[in-house]
DNA sequence: CGGTGGATTGACGGATGTCAACGAGTGTGG
DNA sequence: CCACACTCGTTGACATCCGTCAATCCACCG
């Protein structure tokens, strides 16, 4: 999932490491490629994963925590309900969506993650994962044991309070959709959820106005309480006033105030 | 909202304090009443609100994070959107709702608190509340300052544990909500709605086969994502299939087994 | 070239929203 | 004590949004 034009190849492997790759460290369900992370201290998504004012004494010690990454192939799994949890993922590049599935099949998707944005946060409470991490395209994370991230909240105190911003930030985005799936039509979900996408990658210094949906029209509906025809049917709707012009999964928003306005 | 038959006396004011009120603490919005509060290490939500291995000086030194309750009467707000944040609160009597609200007027209730459940998780990202909290009844809450419980979590690792799995927690609660909204059908969701609730009385040594509803059918249906009426429904159509049996507000669960088939 | 999966579009039906009437319960004031 | 207003819950009739089913189209790929 990426903005046109793509500035992705930069934003993609910021100072891209080409290091051999390291021993994988010990991991539940599969022998997944590791690799040594490039340091927060120098990446270029520090300002979105990371508080702004952290010291450098500070991120040196971050440097420590975060010390590996991992790629995920499109469709396969960062981790699945009732995995073991025993690390933080932030999307460093490509797209997620995670995943929670009722025991009689019904499939909510609960969120799209783009780079910068952190994934694994269900996972604390009770030890064991709550849904399914699905990459949409082939994507890599860095990894956050949490263990030791706990240990250096508990020296900084930026970096604590950022701990807790982030999740309550996700109590907050989820309070949001509750929202969306409670009260609006079908047209206003998905109006909201194109504003939504576009102002995150504009955050992100992509095109705010045209970007490349990753996943599939049954894949949005999953998200926004409907079903796939519905999420063409609003499509071609938005076609026909003049708000969007969509191209299969490629989306120019043409009319931001006038989607905001449905 | 309490379960019949009450053992609600006992739980509303543990170890009740008639203590005289304190000069209220600075506070925003209004000049609430204030009260110290009974200590947490001898409250009997203690097992509820906090983790089970606290030492008993953690215990002391919680005892002087928490120091004061407050009353919020039926229909008051504990804090609205937009109020500055400054307090994480537990529930200790009564109850309440959370509300979001969208500029036009749409409402969306994305919880009922019962004693127990935590408050004001969402202020914690952007320094504001994101919601109202609204009192169903008469109730209490004790009032957890925050930059105190953030000391408190960098000395106590069982402590900092504890308050990132009750973020967590609200964060999957809200994700099985999302699948609620998404996916279910107003029967199911009603269904589900109440079993959870049942599960909740009971985990606090309340009946879960009969309790008593201190919301409306607006503001069920305001949660559950459809009208008043549906949800007025649904109750005659439970109580036709011989499932719950509806009393206005008071509600008895014949089969819970078949509830869950729903 | 045909097979496959995703997207689009149409026709139809059902679940749920809308509107309205009515009854029960409660508080208030004469 | 009763009359009254008011809120809340229930129920019915009807409308509508969206789900279901099906056909078609298109891009991609072996």
């Amino acid at each position: 999932m990426y903005a046109e034009p793509a500035c992705d190849s930069s934003l993609s492997t910021p100072f891209a490491a080409r290091w051999p790759i390291v021993p994988a460290q010990p991991d539940v369900r599969e022998a997944a490629p590791r690799k040594p992370a490039t340091r927060c201290s120098t990446c270029s998504l520090r300002g979105v994963c990371m508080p702004p004012d952290l010291t450098s004494t500070e991120f040196e010690q971050l440097d420590t925590v975060v010390l590996t990454t991992r790629n995920v192939h499109r469709g396969e799994t960062l981790f699945r309900a009732h995995d073991a949890f025993q690390s933080l993922y932030a999307v460093r590049t490509g797209s997620f969506k995670t995943v929670v599935m009722h025991r009689d099949g019904r499939e909510q998707v609960t969120g799209f993650q783009i780079p910068g944005e952190p994934l694994g946060l269900d996972g604390i409470c009770s030890g064991t994962h709550s849904c399914d991490a699905i990459a949409l395209e082939d994507s890599t994370v860095c990894i956050m044991p949490f263990g030791q991230l706990e240990s250096f909240c508990r020296e900084s105190r930026r970096m604590q309070r950022h701990l807790y911003q982030l999740m309550s930030g996700e109590i907050v985005r989820e309070s949001s959709l509750m929202m969306l799936l409670g009260t609006m039509t079908a047209e206003q979900r998905l109006a909201a959820f194109l504003l939504d996408l576009a102002e995150r990658f504009q955050a992100r210094g992509y095109s705010g106005a045209q970007f490349n949906l990753k996943m599939s029209r049954e894949e949005i509906g999953c998200f926004l309480g409907m079903k796939l025809e519905t999420v063409s049917r609003m499509f071609s709707r938005f076609q026909r006033e003049g708000l969007v012009e969509p191209n299969g999964k490629q989306i120019r928003i043409v009319d931001v105030e006038g989607l905001a306005r449905v």
